[in-house]
DNA sequence: TGTACATCAGTGAACGCGCGTTCACTGATGTAC
DNA sequence: TGTACATCAGTGAACGCGCGTTCACTGATGTAC
């Protein structure tokens, strides 16, 4: 049953692709060999003619959704936009095809360097790209922002995400949505009155 | 080699409160029952006269340590000691005994209703909490002070354990800390400088 | 208080299943002439 | 362009290991008298 060389990079891509959603969705462990191969619609044999090992796999994909990640971001024109992407409720449903480092962020201290390499250049993105949209401030304000930003929005999606009552939930997403999206950042950051 | 009551009693609780650390060190997939019931100094055919599964444990274990969490987070009484020991190095370095909405936020999505309601109760006592100790504003802008300092203490832990680099690591830290904990509120919530 | 027996916490071997990995095989693709 | 052969992507059975779980057994603890 060879396949053509076009077709096998084809379904190679397409491993990569699946594995990178289904890791995200069901962490590393969550997900076998088999899974993927199946859901990428072949069967688990052919797995190391692509791939030296699940490891070697799990590099490859999640260095992949960092990617993405980043390319995502790199679509927005202002901050609130990016904020309210990101923050929104799609993205709190949407584990698979989410933030990798929401999604897998707890788990990637314990994979190899090549992940967590991949990892550290995304977040130094994600924060240039940040910092660029911030429209007022010194260079280094503006980094400083840019940091609390990107720690609030993984934070408030983890967080969204982990809890059990909708209502809560509601309430991590809107309130770090309006404060990190910049709509409330003055009212929020020190008291309107003053007084106690 | 049957045992007192009460040592046995004992003998569970070091059950408990290893599995918690290992769990928040390791992953819940990352460490087996085996390897629990050997750094509590048992072996692990006791172990299902303990409890009925490992996912039984798991919920008590992640219980135990999200109550740990809130306990600690009780004892500061003003906001940046509890941020900058949250946002420390050495909670950093740490994870076994650390926050473990940190540790495992991303996988508790996928453990049963138990945890996930444990952990949801955490969350709101934490928010109490650093609402309580926010000293200005009206209730609600210190509730929504509180969410957004909590998810970005958790965003930002999160970050500069993930990150390779710990210069960018300490970067997120300090910054965080300094923000979250209200010494850089409002310098870096707005400019400083007027024009552009 | 002391003795005899029942209980049961903990032990370690064993089971079964799933998962990562290997391998002999298939048959379509690629290549040499 | 067509034919003959080599290559190799993908298949599915099989292997081995680890892990969650079970169980017969041990011997100290708890209890009844």
């Amino acid at each position: 049953m060879r396949v053509s060389r076009e077709k096998a990079a084809e379904n190679r891509e397409r491993i990569v692709e699946t594995a990178a959603r289904l890791f995200r969705e069901e962490g590393f462990d969550g997900v076998g060999v088999d899974a993927i191969m199946s859901a990428a619609g072949l069967t688990h044999g052919g797995f190391y003619g692509h791939f030296g090992s699940k490891d070697d796999l799990a590099t490859e994909a999640m260095t992949r959704a960092l990617q993405h990640g980043v390319e995502k971001q790199s679509r927005y024109t202002n901050l609130g936009d990016l904020v309210s992407g990101y923050l929104s409720r799609r993205h709190r449903a949407d584990r698979a095809n989410g933030c990798a480092i929401a999604a897998l962020g707890g788990d990637i201290v314990r994979q190899g360097e090549g992940v967590r390499s991949a990892l550290t250049a995304s977040v130094r993105r994600h924060l240039d790209r940040i910092s660029r949209l911030l429209r007022s401030g010194t260079a280094a304000g503006r980094r400083r922002r840019a940091i609390t930003t990107l720690a609030g929005m993984v934070g408030a999606l983890t967080l969204a995400r982990a809890v059990n009552d909708p209502i809560l939930s509601e309430e991590i997403l809107e309130t770090a949505c309006d404060t990190f999206g910049g709509l409330r950042r003055r009212a929020d950051s020190h008291s309107l009155k003053p007084g106690q």
